[in-house]
DNA sequence: TTCGTCATGTAATGGGTTACATGATTAC
DNA sequence: GTAATCATGTAACCCATTACATGACGAA
């Protein structure tokens, strides 16, 4: 799940697994999920839909029956197939290596209160191995720059730096969360 | 200067100001510059090589006159025209509105020593109220999202938060460096 | 002799956004 | 009446990466 397309794909099987909604509105519901500087585009959501149909894992819901006196535009309401979820629970116990990227992660995040106990740990920890792995590339940048490297940039990077070891920290506040058996994050 | 295009220009120029350098080596700067993971691939760098080299803001230097027995293969060296320190210096002491985003902003610090004290703090209050302004969006589309969110990516949105805002204290403080007499950063 | 790094380049491909087209409804 | 939001879609475009092509040098 590392491409936006198949980020979108898993958060709109998602938000379906709640409740049936029309294009519009998941919009926004996305935008709630992936924050709102990776807001996605009705020209990418549009097709989306379009393809998830085509695969059978969602479908349009039968409109009301009872059309009511304010008929707004005819909205095309999507809901989830048997298949549709089965795939997302599918997808939601088999994080790859893939889950631990920035977008993927908060995807998952946002599904966290349907994903197991067991599989919610491991992508925790998946994450956080990636953030590890993420700074000793950053330290290695950093010495490797070493020399060369004029005070400003050093700041940032060093910020940088500082950045992700906090979001270790977090994370580890997350996983202590998870182990405390009472269980309230 | 937004897309990445520009900023690499910008980066370019900025590097071979220094002194001469061929693409490879220039990639590895650049890599310094940005950071290791918006490391810029060759697809890109030779045909930005190309293109300024076609707009005269850059040659290749004239090759070693006396070629080192150890002649590696022929590199290709590329240094700054007259027009092009100009337009460097152009771009250097008129920041836009673009230079406040992420990159275009690493760029102008990696370059800040060659910045004149006025426009450096110019640049350093837009990037600060370009924050401020990503702070705004960040909390409002926190409360617009507030009941329905889950309590996961509830946190997840609150860390962004509050890197954000550290993001703002550690500007602040260069900022301040700025602002003493002394300066040192 | 093979692997890693040095070194330069191009074409195809992928991926998503922007712009456009269209129209209803609601609030001021 | 007019601006903002609701609502759905498509086509063109942008832009950068990936993959490919090519080849030399140094070390193990």
């Amino acid at each position: 799940m590392r491409s936006r397309a198949e980020v979108l794909e898993f958060s709109i099987l998602g938000l379906l697994h709640d409740s049936p909604l029309h294009g519009y509105e998941l919009r926004k519901r996305l935008t709630g999920v992936l924050g709102p500087f990776r807001a996605i585009s009705y020209g990418s959501l549009y097709p989306a839909l379009k393809d998830l149909q085509a695969r059978d894992l969602i479908i349009q819901a039968a409109p009301d029956p009872q059309p009511v006196l304010t008929t707004k535009r005819a909205r095309i309401v999507y809901e989830l197939t048997g298949e549709g979820k089965e795939y997302f629970d599918q997808l939601v116990a088999a994080p790859g290596p893939d889950s631990w990227e920035d977008e993927p992660f908060a995807a998952h995040l946002a599904f966290f209160q349907r994903t197991p106990a067991d599989v919610r740990m491991r992508i925790l920890e998946g994450r956080r191995s990636r953030l590890e792995q993420r700074l000793a590339t950053l330290r290695d940048s950093f010495t490797r720059a070493g020399e060369r490297m004029d005070a400003y940039t050093e700041r940032l990077q060093q910020h940088g730096l500082d950045s992700v070891e906090r979001e270790v920290r977090w994370l580890d506040e997350l996983i202590d969360g998870e182990n405390r058996p009472d269980n309230r994050p």
